[in-house]
DNA sequence: CGAATTTGACCGGCGC
DNA sequence: GCGCCGGTCAAATTCG
């Protein structure tokens, strides 16, 4: 198996997602404590640097199975929505040049919500809306708000089943989100029993 | 009126 | 080299 990992799971009631620290969260974390009234999380996908996976394509073919898929390579001609997942991104700077740089840390969420954006505690900034080929719904882009923190997410239905999101996160935050700087603030009060 | 979103245009990568 | 496609920019528009 590559450094990439495919599970499938049923998330019990606990709490927020991405509560759990100042980075994009461990995904063991996060498939035990997911948690929210509005959405189900009903996969998860971890892809690290090199992986060649394609998150939509995984997570509608793979439905039913708890394997992961082997690593293919994104293909044209094929049904496969590329670039959900590319193995590199690359950042545009003024001028409209871009570099090319290793993204590092990639997670993919598959979701049954009815809304698109979840509250995972960040504050984002859409900055891109997409159609892409082969779905009926469009893809959005949003950067994370915080000046100085490139973690980036894009949001896209299931195309196969438009009642399931599909998260992709990209990146690192390097702040606290600011749920958990809300949270620390707050004078701890414990019930009496 | 400032911040956030929308959206058309542009760019680079990739396959042919 | 050309065309397709995904990702991003940035001006225009909308929102609070």
């Amino acid at each position: 198996m590559s450094n990439s990992t495919f599970l499938v799971a049923n998330i019990p009631q606990n709490t927020n997602i991405l509560s759990h620290n100042n980075t994009i969260p461990d995904s063991s974390y996060m498939l035990d404590n997911f948690d929210h009234p509005s959405y189900e999380l009903v996969d998860h996908l971890l892809l690290l640097d090199g992986s060649e996976e394609d998150c939509t394509s995984t997570f509608s073919s793979c439905l039913s199975q708890t394997t992961p898929l082997s690593p293919q390579k994104t293909n044209r001609n094929s049904d496969v929505s590329a670039g959900d997942v590319p193995r590199s991104s690359t950042i545009k700077c003024r001028g409209m040049k871009r570099v090319k740089m290793d993204v590092g840390y990639r997670i993919a969420f598959r979701t049954k919500s009815a809304i698109d954006i979840m509250d995972d505690g960040f504050k984002w900034r859409k900055y891109g809306k997409k159609t892409v080929k082969n779905s009926p719904n469009p893809r959005n882009y949003y950067r994370c708000s915080d000046g100085g923190c490139n973690v980036k997410k894009r949001v896209q239905r299931d195309r196969e089943d438009p009642s399931y999101v599909i998260t992709t996160y990209e990146g690192v935050h390097n702040h606290e989100s600011p749920c958990v700087v809300y949270c620390s603030q707050m004078p701890l009060i414990l019930p009496k029993y």
